[in-house]
DNA sequence: CTTGCCTCTGACGTTAGCGTCAGGTTTTAG
DNA sequence: CTAAAACCTGACGCTAACGTCAGAGGCAAG
């Protein structure tokens, strides 16, 4: 498939798109005009790559780490950096788990004060 | 006490404080001199700004926030921007999971290929 | 008084992940 | 055959949260 078609069933940008064959991310033959050509496995290659953008990793993290998560090309290296980034996303979950947990008390506490028609700010 | 005292009892450095009093997250008293005073209750407040940036919330939306949960001040208005900010961080928060159990899956898979000696390029 | 560190206000630099023209070719529909 | 739609390669723009000078004033110690 062309490029456009990818687009729209990833639901990702043309732009994008290119923005990833700049960062090795994601490879595409060329027809003779030297248009890109997709086969039908980069949909999938492409939501995996969102999913690590999704989890926070940089371009050249992803470029790395993407060989071992398709292909199961692993060293003992690789393996260390997977490691390396999966603690860091439990580190990042466990902030967003704080803050959430911050707004819910402050939500459930407002909301209360809102109900029983005290004045805002007392507290 | 003055901003480099207030920086390292946060870890944050001048320049994002400075940046903070920019925005509206941070509000200082002037000595005669010009130079910023903070009190001792600055120390919690960079905390919180801190966690609510590293839950992903950008400066506006915290400035928005902040007066609600440092004061209680809730709106209904307010209280409908922390419930869907809740959410937000929410979402992000499974992406992050869905990411890690992906992660958590190639980890463990490359780990037994190496070492049961398969070749690693196999599947 | 002066040395040295802290602070001040601009203001430009940086990074990432694209958005958005510009100007030109290619493919497709009628 | 032709006009519209899709594609190509640059290349500049944008936003956020600061980093990093530059140039100048402020403050405690010796």
């Amino acid at each position: 498939m062309r490029i456009g078609e990818l687009a729209t069933r990833t639901g990702v940008s043309v732009r994008a798109l290119r923005y990833y064959e700049e960062q090795n991310l994601l490879a595409s033959e060329r027809s003779p005009s030297g248009q890109r050509q997709y086969p039908d496995s980069a949909v999938d290659r492409v939501r995996l790559i969102q999913q690590l953008y999704a989890a926070g990793l940089p371009s050249k993290s992803i470029a790395e780490l993407l060989p071992c998560v398709v292909n199961g090309e692993a060293t003992p290296e690789l393996i260390d950096r997977l490691s390396a980034e999966r603690d860091r996303i439990d580190s990042r979950i466990g902030d967003l788990v704080g803050a959430r947990d911050r707004l819910g008390t402050v939500i459930a506490a407002a909301t209360a004060n809102w109900r029983t028609g005290e004045d805002c700010r007392r507290q």
